[in-house]
DNA sequence: TCAAAAGTGTTAGATTTACACCCATGA
DNA sequence: TCATGGGTGTAAATCTAACACTTTTGA
């Protein structure tokens, strides 16, 4: 098994997870109480190692699924975490991923046998490690991705109106936007679609609700926001 | 040394380097023969292993510098490649790393004995395992990076004309650029100062040289180009 | 009847793009 | 003298940003 690199060390790797939500009109992420050893009891992001014999976009996957139940979630490495001391115990190099996941679509009872919760994105306590770095990577690089594709419907149920639609890209991005030049852009996107369904739940009036054609837009590829 | 993780499997860690360099009005990046097995012969990035040791950036920065014999070089994490049978030997992860060096800066001598060529971006030959992919990936970050801050200069020697600048925005991106309006917009940056030295060799009128002002971009840090 | 969120256009300013000629010099 | 790359400004078009009132309905 050692027959080309056998003079080189070996070190543990591990996936490490940011999973983004949108509720209560902020973004969030998962994280919990680190129930082993070492670093027992303080915040961490949710992670697991790498088996042999499964990539490491797998193991990330597989560490998603684990902890959510949810398959063919929207999730992009954020890198590689690989100082020496990054765990206190032994070598292990980490790397980070982010996913974007409808929080109705997650089990509550599911999420609180992780002993997981979902923490507003601007009150981030001190976590494990570096995974504070990997969390304000992995916020960067999704701001950048918002910015350039349409993937914040991955954080919104496949029907929500347009002023859910803002909130989303304003707790993102952190700034407010002005209704109608956000709403005149939404108009130029074929690929949101209005229906003829009306949401009541936060308005006496209700709203129209919209959905993502993903087929409109994979032949109509010019998105800007 | 196994007390905490001892369950879990290991694996090597290497780095990958893409190192991108300015010729002849054209990108480049230095690829070799490589000179182990398995793979020996096939076009490949330069790389190492991570030593236990070492962070995962430290050994790219040794791997760097073994290389080029240069410090402090630009360099940003690419990310890590990890598909179970991307090394045809043994499990091995890859973190890859792109660099920006002045072509000048790196003695030839030096390249030779190394074994490795600058070879146009657009004329990249099939590389050893997943190597093109991290070519891919490394250029369409490198010009993002470039269209957001001035690392453009990381290629270029510390005094430069402006039509070298242009022809480098010009091969970063792969579309030209109008002239006139490329230097309204470099007139607009203060930290890119105009000296009252004369670049002789590709004019016989000559043209002004320019430097960047590290310190003054640092004060003033609204680029955008 | 009123509070609360939904919905809707216009205009000024800023930014971006297109475009063509003269200059200085060495060969 | 001429071929070569250096250097310069303006106008149209596009994009962005600022801004306020009417509608609907349940309580």
């Amino acid at each position: 098994m050692t027959k080309f690199y056998g003079e080189f060390s070996k070190v543990w790797l591990s996936v490490d997870c940011i999973i983004f939500g949108f509720d209560e009109g902020k973004l969030k992420i998962l994280i919990g109480r680190r129930k082993m050893d070492p670093g027992r009891g303080e915040w961490s992001l949710y992670g697991g190692f790498v088996a042999s014999d499964e990539s490491v976009d797998d193991a990330a996957t597989r560490t998603l699924y684990d902890l959510t139940g949810l398959r063919n979630l929207y999730m992009r490495q954020v890198g590689a975490f690989g100082n020496v001391d990054r765990d206190p115990g032994e070598r292990v190099v980490s790397v980070a991923y982010y996913a974007l996941i409808n929080v109705k679509d997650y089990d509550d009872e599911l999420r609180r046998e992780h002993g997981v919760e979902w923490i507003d994105i601007n009150e981030i306590p001190q976590l494990y490690s570096d995974h504070n770095e990997m969390v304000n990577k992995a916020r960067k690089m999704m701001q950048q991705k918002l910015a350039n594709e349409p993937v914040g419907f991955r954080l919104l149920p496949s029907l929500f109106t347009l002023t859910q639609l803002q909130k989303l890209y304003e707790a993102v991005n952190g700034e407010e936007l002005d209704k109608r030049n956000f709403r005149k852009r939404i108009k130029e996107m074929d690929f949101i679609e209005k229906t003829e369904l009306i949401d009541k739940t936060s308005s006496k009036r209700g709203a129209h609700l919209y959905r993502f054609n993903k087929r409109v837009y994979n032949e109509d590829p010019t998105f800007k926001l």
